[in-house]
Order: structure tokens, then sequence, then C-alpha cells
DNA sequence: AACCGAATATGATATATGTCATAAATACAG
DNA sequence: CTGTATTTATGACATATATCATATTCGGTT
């Protein structure tokens, strides 16, 4: 059972995106008057594609999964979110629409925002307007480096990325738990969910990583590394 | 031999950045002021991918096109730019870098703006900042929607929606130059030069289309849809 | 404990796509 | 105009990866 610590203002959290260290107390006080909160259960969604999007969305805790709904029912794993992120996509500034979904992967907290509050904001304090923009800037970045990661890598490579990507990005630490099926690390690397089975034993038989279906340890994370470069 | 009709002022340019609208007479000068013009000859790099990004690159008129260059010296082509382009990627904003390269197919004249200007501009003018960010995020949402085409169709269907692309948003005729080399084409539809040869021939034989080595000319748009969006 | 559906695992096979070799066409410099 | 380099075109072959079939393990429920 989840008891979920109710924020009791937004000048006070702790778990709220960093660019609201921006604001001022006022800024604050209208933002904490304009906000909702919910929880979600684990495969619940957040954000569906193609929905119009009218919140900001932040996680305040939990992991959940961002994925594109592509074509034939086949989805894309763009990455996992955590506390303190900022979920809403770019389709926000230019149809309205989510252009991903997001799915609660654990038990999720989540502070929801008025988007016409976020905008009357910026345009009112240039400090968090800058920051909204590294905000999107560091995320377009991302997405480039994965396109090239998906296009230009093999199996091996963009597996041994995706194991980096929990290990160095969400985990900090060699050996973490597996939140995602093998379907889902098809999913977000592009391959089969067969050939995913497939790779995970090939590493494990060189002694690369030590795997179960539900866990991960990295034991030598120099040939991860050099498998995830060379491709 | 191109004559490069100099820009006497921002204020009376109408080949620069829609987003320079929002600007006031003082603002615009103040970008005048900062501003250096330079043209390209074709294949000319305009932006070097790991450069530093000090300056906001706008394109007034030629083509150019912009590229990741990924491992073992393999590119991919993003997308054509055109006149009224901001050139900069938002490595800009997170670690001052250029994220891609950018080279001229054609003749090309470009504004330079150092991006300090630009960031003052942007923290004392909410409209503009907004045009900033709808920027950003249209160029975002084009690319989540490549990495969904890249990734899930098969190659008719990649080259499909580049062919359709050259028609529809850079030429806007159902016949037009083929500005790239098959090699180029392969970079942009992640596929090898063999294989963009091939697929054109069956395009040509099916009378979807009628191309020579440096023109194109789509015969049947329908059919060309249905290619690109069944992958 | 016994069952059931789902997830994982493994092998056989099919397919998409890249690579290599070579020929034909084209652009281009002298 | 002629020879040379580059691009385009085509065929044979290699390989990465998906698909399908089937066994096995696992988590949860009665």
């Amino acid at each position: 059972m989840y008891t979920d610590n109710k924020i009791t203002s937004c000048e006070f959290c702790s778990r709220c995106w960093a660019n609201f260290k921006n604001l001022s107390s006022e800024e604050l006080e209208l933002v904490n008057k304009n906000r909702y909160e919910a929880s979600f259960k684990p495969s619940e969604i957040i954000i569906k594609q193609g929905s119009p999007s009218s919140n900001a969305i932040f996680l305040l805790s939990g992991l959940a999964k961002v994925y594109m709904e592509g074509y034939a029912g086949k989805n894309l794993i763009l990455n996992l979110a955590e506390s303190k992120t900022l979920l809403a996509g770019p389709g926000v500034h230019v149809n309205s629409r989510y252009c991903y979904s997001v799915a609660a992967i654990t038990h999720v907290q989540a502070c929801f925002i008025n988007f016409d509050v976020i905008r009357q904001v910026i345009s009112s304090n240039p400090g968090f307007a800058a920051g909204f923009i590294e905000d999107l800037s560091g995320k377009a970045l991302r997405l480039h480096q994965k396109v090239l990661n998906l296009t230009q890598k093999k199996m091996h490579g963009r597996l041994a990325e995706a194991l980096l990507y929990f290990s160095d990005s969400i985990f900090h630490s060699d050996e973490f738990e597996m939140v995602l099926s093998r379907q889902e690390l098809g999913e977000m690397t592009n391959m089969a969910k067969e050939s995913v089975v497939r790779i995970i034993g090939e590493f494990e038989n060189e002694n690369i990583i030590q795997a179960t279906p539900r866990s991960v340890k990295i034991l030598d994370r120099e040939k991860l590394l050099v498998i995830s470069e060379k491709g």
C-alpha cells in the first residue's frame, strides 16, 4: 500500500521540476493554486498520444515509460521518466496534442498544471522561459542521439546501450531491477523480443552481464561500453 | 554567376525568420547591428557538427542539407533547409555545440547573428521567446515522426516518404529537380545507395514515378502515399 | 498443491537488406 | 573531341534480423 504524501505547496516541494526554482513566491503561488495531483497504478496510462495537451504533467514519484505508438500497433519506447520530470512533448506548442504516450511502470504520483498558467509564467519570467527552452532542447538533443543509435547500430550495440542507460541514467548502479519485459526491451531497442532474449543470453555467456527476467547485474562494463560504441 | 542582394537592414528584410516579426524596431536594430552575411558554394559546409555554437544562422536563399555524422563515417540526412530557416540545433542551449552539420546544396546566402544577442532579445521579449519555443518544438515534433519512419517502415515506405517530402515540403510540385545523389538519398532514408537505385527502378516499372538521375516526376501520388503509409 | 495464462527461452526457417563486383552512363578536364 | 573519374545501374551473394513453432519457466489463483 502506498501513502502518497500530498504536496502542501509548490513553495516547499522538493520533488518538482528544477525550473520552478526560477519562479518568485507569487508565481509559485499562482502555479500552486492551479495544481491537481493524481496517482497511477502500474500499467495505467498517464498521457495518451494524440489527445489534447491541456496540461503540463510533472512526475513527483515513481517510474514511467515514454513511448510512441507507431504503425501497425508497434510501439517505440523513447525513454523512462522519473520524478522531477516535465512530461508534455513538443506537440504542445505546435498542434496542442501529445505526440507520445506515457504509462506508469511503478506506482506514480503526478502533478497536473494547466498550460495556460505555464505559458503565462513563461511570458512574465525570462529566466523560467530560458529554463523551459533548456528542457525542450535537452530532450531534443537526446532524441537526435537516439535516432543515430537506432538507425546505425546493430542489435548488440542497441541492447548494450539500453542496459547502460538503465544503469547510468535511471538506477545509478551496476545492479538493478529490470522494470521492462523482454517485449518492452525490444520496443526500446527496435528489435523482436526473441532477439532480446537471445542477445541477453549471449551477454551472459560472455560474462558481460548476469541476468534474470527481472534483474540485471553488469559484470564487465568495459566490454559493454565497447559493444555499445562499436555498434 | 550569383548576385547576392545584400540585405540593407533586418527591418525591411523579406527573407528572414518569421519570428523576427515579433521584434520592435529597436530590437530589430540591435539584431541588425550584430549581423554578418556570408555566402556558400554548393557542397561547402555551413555548420560543422560538434563545433561551438556561437551563432544563430539564418538561411536567406538557397538549399542546404542538415545531417548528422554518425558512427563509422555514416551520415544521416535529417532534412533540407531553405530560406527563412533558423539553423542552430538544440545543442545550443545545452552544451553550446552544434549537434548536426549543414552543407550547401545550391548557392546559399546566410545571416549570422551572435547567440548572446538572440538570448538578450528572448529574455526581453516574451512573444519572441514563445516564437522561439514554437520553432524548437516544431523541429522536435518532426524528429519524433522521423524516428518512427526510420525504425518502423521498410525501405519502400521510407523512400516513398522521402519523395513526397521533396514534392510537398520543398518543391511544392509533382515534378522536381532531384538535388540529392542516390548515395545521399540513401543517407536520408537509411539504406544503401544500391537499394535506392533498385527501388526507384521498381517505382518506375509500376508507373508510380518517372525518374532520371537528376529529376523526379510523380505520376501516381495515391500509390506513393499508400506505400509510404503502409510501410 | 495443482492449475492456468503469461512471459521467457530456443531452434528452424524466411526475408529484408547490405555488400561486393562489374558494367553502363554521365560529367568533366585538357 | 577524347580519355578519365564519378555516379548510376544491375546481378550474385552474404548477413542481420524477423517470424513461427514449440518448449519451458514463472507468478498468481483457486
